[in-house]
DNA sequence: TTAAGAAATACGACCGGTCGTTTTTAATTA
DNA sequence: TAATTAAAAACGACCGGTCGTATTTCTTAA
């Protein structure tokens, strides 16, 4: 039979809900109690399921920055001769979702980085290793597209993956303010359009 | 005799004390007990000086604010015909004072508005009317710049001035988990001696 | 100038609630 | 029955905010 495995799924389902608390309340803002309510895990169970909030936050970016390595792998690897291209449309589709959502709550890490990247070790580790595999990924990506041409190469891929992913973070805080998505259009415009081709 | 004027004294120490803590443990992670304590106010007089948390937290972003304006305003007015000059050297006294605080806490507007951006009006509110009041200066000095030839003219100095904020936030979230002077340098580099010279 | 009255401020105790975590009990499995 | 896991109950600490009252400051009138 089966297994419904349970305890993996309520473990899912605490990091799924994990995510979108703590993106629109912020982490100090979220209690567990709000999290185990969402997802029905009586709040003393939480604690078979992780050691503590601190770790469960730690958890939460690991999961959260999944997905968005998966999608931007995915389109490198989809247009062969254009990676320019599949990071344009990676952060087009971004943006397309960013608007659908009315502009609540941005990155994650963004959010994160400010409230407790400073105070909590295990989320700043976390944090770290989040965006140095997010970054290494768009590196690549850059890398690719110098050696097509279409991006300039007096430029590390480095330098312009940190820059990017820099620059797109503090333009979804402006975005989460202005309720406009000018912010992260513009960026993605200035830097993908003009800055990174020569 | 000099009025003491202890009410104005506790008001602003109040606001200086909430710079500081809101900086190094976001808005959430600081009671006012905490703030109260450090500046010797006793908790019921707190409602004396603002009329909730959430109003305090809104003079504290415009507190907070000011000395910044007041310094890129003077080195604008100060180098005449340099206005590029100008900015260079505002955000390189601020890299090296960033450095010197060992990189705790960058920059408050940029942490609350991950944390509280989206949930509090109040503080939404007073966020963006600072960062504007913030923009607009640096926008007016980009247009000294062009003017005096040393910025390229074929973007608009409130685009190049929303960048210019965007990066330079992103890269002090950056620079607080890296542990590093790195990326705020690299993105004052990246747009005042390349990208926003032609 | 002074006395009296009104208004504002100072202040600590205390409110109900929630925080993250621990301990204890109940249920399940071996 | 013994061992393991789930969940309920309880924990002290702290949260933002309010209370009544004591003190100061300001206003007014004599």
């Amino acid at each position: 039979m089966p297994k419904p495995n349970k305890k993996e799924f309520n473990r899912e389902s605490l990091l799924n809900q994990g995510v979108v608390l703590f993106m629109n309340q912020g982490y100090h803002g979220t209690g567990l109690q709000e999290i185990l309510d969402a997802v029905n895990v009586p709040k003393g169970s939480f604690y078979n399921y992780f050691s503590s909030k601190e770790e469960f936050g730690a958890a939460v970016i690991q999961h959260y920055i999944e997905p968005f390595i998966s999608r931007l792998s995915l389109h490198l690897q989809q247009s062969g001769s254009d990676a320019l291209g599949a990071i344009r449309r990676y952060f087009d589709e971004l943006i397309v979702e960013l608007e659908e959502n009315k502009f609540k709550g941005g990155c994650l890490l963004g959010s994160l980085m400010g409230e407790i990247g400073s105070t909590s070790d295990v989320c700043q580790q976390s944090l770290q290793s989040a965006i140095a595999r997010y970054r290494d990924l768009l590196q690549s990506g850059l890398a690719q597209a110098q050696q097509q041409g279409s991006v300039r190469t007096d430029k590390t891929p480095e330098e312009m993956a940190d820059l990017l992913i820099n620059t797109w973070q503090g333009a979804l805080l402006r975005m989460q303010i202005e309720k406009s998505s000018a912010p992260i259009k513009q960026c993605c415009h200035d830097l993908l359009n003009d800055f990174f081709i020569r």
